[in-house]
RNA sequence: GGAGAAAUGGCAGAGUGGUCGAAUGCACUGGUCUUGAAAACCAGCGUACCGCAAGGUACCGGGGGUUCGAAUCCCUCUUUCUCCGCCA
């Protein structure tokens, strides 16, 4: 959530920012501007009431005490008049500030001034590509075919036991998965991040907190009968353990990562483009986390982008980064970088990451703050990664390290596996 | 799932309708003393919002209610503990 203050004093800087999305907040900035104005000057004549109330009560106790039962049965009396206005007043700031956080709510953060104006996908900017596509002396066969070939995914029995999108991973395909997130985790942590195994469920303010609820309601399974919420990614979990903290000093960096499995219920989604592990309602996924100092998140970015740029050398994968422009990026990021794997077979580029910086945009809704140099309370800023999401990277390896007879597993992953090759 | 108890400031812990934003102790910060430290003593010490400020308002697990007035009474939810049941 962006901070009142900050609209106060940059109107014209929020709504020109967040332009780049295509996205026009004059109407909703304008009724903020107003509501607060309204909302201030009626908590004030609130305040004032509520203080004439309090100084009548005092001197009422003050009375009784003193067994002036008269004068402060009389002064009972005159409180009527006060306590109708109170009760009045009391409703409508409730109102405006139901109206105030409605709005709030309503708009997404403002693009980091590296963000291009931009509409959708075809606006991104490719920033750089590395390696270069393998050639074949066969035609590549693309990987829910081979999944099948091989015996390592079966999407029909996955159908059978809950539905379509929730493939079983099974053999040597089920050891392949377990080798990828191990062999991520134990990146992560190399780089200094802390594992954590989380709830792959949460609450409704967990899902506040870091900006799925209210903007995604549809997009997560919602566990109606406990209110709670099937996780679409780690970062939710993960982000809400810092959740109303107040951490003492300015001298902190928090890293944190995490495997989850991650449920989307992808609703309108069809078509090409969830053919085999392309879009799934469940997959799973390793997750890097950030809490930073502001001075610091430039950097930390800059971090998290090499690391995610590691994993994919290491496994020997074909791939771009983007900059995603600023009706691409998601609602609650101010900057987000996309890393996309070539994929031999289908002839396109697959997104299996995703790095993004949040600013004050989640820790505002968080309450996630620290005491800076000045000791005044200030905000932390978030960032968080995916390193990397498995099911495209199945699918990209399977794809580019087939061979006529088989697969061979990249060489890192092969003391995870145990096996260097599958057929 | 059933029965009971509890939830107060960073921690411990008092307070059961009125000068309570809340005693006291510990911790913490500053000062005095000391060559330095410890001890002792003095002072300070929650958060948020509105306001240029003075100041005001709100907050004793969350929400609602009673009352002129609620940490205190009532309802409700959540969490923790104890006992019983069930169970990987």
């Amino acid at each position: 959530m962006l901070e009142i203050q900050r609209i106060r004093n940059e109107k014209e800087a929020v709504i020109e920012g967040l332009k780049k999305r295509h996205f026009d907040a004059r109407p909703i900035v304008d009724e903020l501007i107003e509501v607060d104005a309204s909302w201030r000057s009626k908590k004030g004549e609130l305040e004032s009431i509520a203080a004439q109330m309090n100084q009548i009560s005092k001197q009422i106790g003050i009375l009784f005490r003193e067994g002036k039962t008269e004068e402060a049965n009389a002064a009972k009396a005159q409180t009527g008049e006060l306590k109708a206005q109170e009760t009045t007043l009391k409703a409508e700031v409730e109102t405006l500030e139901a109206t105030i956080t409605g709005l709030m709510y309503q708009l997404p953060n403002v693009p980091n001034e590296l963000v291009k104006a931009g509409k959708s996908e075809e606006d991104n900017e490719i920033l750089e590509e590395v390696g270069s596509q393998r050639t074949y002396d066969f035609t590549p066969v693309p990987h829910w075919d081979l999944a099948d070939k091989y015996n390592l995914i079966d999407f029909e029995l996955g159908v059978k036991v809950t539905g379509a999108g929730f493939p079983i991973y099974r053999g040597k395909g089920a050891k392949l998965q377990r080798a990828l997130i191990n062999f991520f985790l134990e990146e992560a942590e190399n780089a200094g991040y802390e594992e954590f195994i989380p709830p792959h469920v949460v609450n409704e303010a967990s899902g506040y907190g870091t900006g799925q609820l209210p903007d995604k309601e549809g997009q997560m399974y919602h566990i109606t009968e406990d209110d709670l919420y099937l996780i679409p990614t780690a970062e939710v979990p993960l982000t809400n353990i810092y959740r109303d903290v107040m951490l003492p000093d300015g001298d902190f960096s928090i890293k944190l990562t995490g495997y989850t499995p991650c449920f989307r219920r992808e609703a309108g989604s069809y078509g090409k483009d969830v053919r085999g592990l392309n879009r799934l309602h469940q997959f799973d996924k390793v997750e890097i986390v950030r809490i930073e100092h502001p001075d610091n998140t430039d950097a930390a970015l800059e971090e998290m982008i090499n690391h995610v740029k590691g994993l994919l050398q290491k496994l020997g994968l074909h791939y771009r980064v983007l900059r995603l422009c600023g009706g691409d990026t998601g609602f609650a990021a101010a900057m987000t970088y996309d890393f996309e794997v070539f994929s031999a077979a289908q002839e396109k580029w697959l997104e299996v990451s995703s790095v993004s910086r949040f600013d004050t945009f989640q820790s505002s809704r968080l309450k996630l703050r620290f005491k800076n140099a000045d000791k005044k309370t200030q905000l932390c800023h978030t960032l968080n990664g995916s390193a990397l999401a498995l099911p495209r990277i199945m699918a990209a390896i399977l794809e580019n390290n087939q061979t006529e007879d088989g697969i061979e597993i990249p060489e890192v992953l092969r003391k995870y596996t145990g096996f260097d090759s599958i057929s």
